[in-house]
DNA sequence: TCTAAACCTTACCGCTTGGTAAGTTGAGAT
DNA sequence: ATCTCAACTTACCAAGCGGTAAGGTTTAGA
């Protein structure tokens, strides 16, 4: 079928174009890993960059998808709740990870094609969760976000760490670290919301 | 001079390999900034590959020259100047931090390749200080990394991100958040430094 | 059964890539 | 005066790139 061919193609494109960039995939490899020349993958996007767009597109619905995943009784605890889901969200589809990372990388270039903005609902969401929290109301936008984007560094940089810990520290030290993050992750935003006076 | 023309093309390869990465760039490109042929650059560094190369040595020896200027009294007051340094360095060098990323994205492949592991060193002194913290002391080296890991992330997401950030918030959104920063990284570094029980 | 669209192929194109080969040029040493 | 060597150049190359053009084959509908 059609969209089955489609959404193969794009399985196979989000893990090369994770691994390699925009620029270190060519089409004609995402094809041929399915049998497929590259002119079968042109047919169905277009272009490269349209169907790079669509690997985009599918990973930032599957992020709006975590969103509603996310309860908590109080502001505080819905805050980590999401943070935390994030944070394993991360770790079980590191290529999703990787590739938003390389589009805050690439971005100052493509700029104006619209593209990365919709991180944007997704941060406005989380100065709205923060300022939910009681003594954060007075906070400014600035200051809110200063802290979400904290927080999210700590976890995205985790997420697209882990080749090169596992190669310093090895297997076993990785293993040992990555069992460690979540309580101290937790540890880190907790803190982080009771840091303001 | 021989001396001045290698440095002038690693001047000139640095911006470019941090804003398009290492795939993104040709030599051609590089030389032809200075006005001579991609021949003159492989006369110099012999192949792209070991261009690049030299690019991160450079680098990572630019970092290992921060490690000194860091002073502070106490165990504390020392970690946390120095990755406030870090942190301010991330903003005036942000082809650096952008370099270092890139090699964390795209490490898995040339993962053997020696490369990145001048992190280790790196990552080691700042275990060390954390240990040297009162109550880190009986802290693992997983848990103090884990620890220190987030805050890397939280200094060099932001590091990375201006581009992106500017898009979303606009110039002046951007100042704001720049300048709230320190003061809400050094808050973030202390609370999590007191967070351990 | 005819038609048309969807799907995919082979063939080709112009361009760019990293890299090799073979000079050319100019300064310093002998 | 000659040799040498570093620092370049022009010329060239095979391979790979994204993309176009045109054609074949299967599928669905009238």
């Amino acid at each position: 079928m059609a969209q089955d061919t489609r959404e193969r193609l794009l399985d196979q494109a989000e893990p090369l174009f994770a691994e390699r960039g925009f620029y270190g995939v060519s089409i004609a490899a995402i094809a041929s890993e399915l049998g497929l020349t590259k002119q079968a993958l042109l047919h169905h996007f277009g272009s490269k960059e349209k169907l790079y767009g669509e690997v985009l597109k599918r990973i930032s619905a599957r992020f709006e998808a975590l969103e509603t995943a996310s309860a908590g009784s109080s502001p505080v605890e819905r805050f980590i709740a999401y943070l935390l889901a994030l944070h394993s969200h991360d770790r079980f589809s590191t290529d999703a990870t990787r590739i938003l990372m390389r589009e805050l990388l690439d971005n100052k270039r493509r700029a104006d094609t619209a593209g990365t903005w919709y991180l944007k609902p997704f941060l406005e969401q989380l100065i709205a969760m923060v300022q939910a929290i009681p003594n954060w109301r007075s906070a400014s936008e600035s200051e809110a976000l200063a802290m979400v984007y904290q927080l999210l560094g700590a976890i995205n940089y985790f997420g697209i760490s882990q080749p090169t810990l596992t190669g310093i520290f090895g297997e076993p030290g990785y293993k040992a670290l990555e069992s460690a993050l979540p309580t101290q992750l937790e540890r880190l935003i907790r803190s982080a919301i009771a840091s303001r006076p």
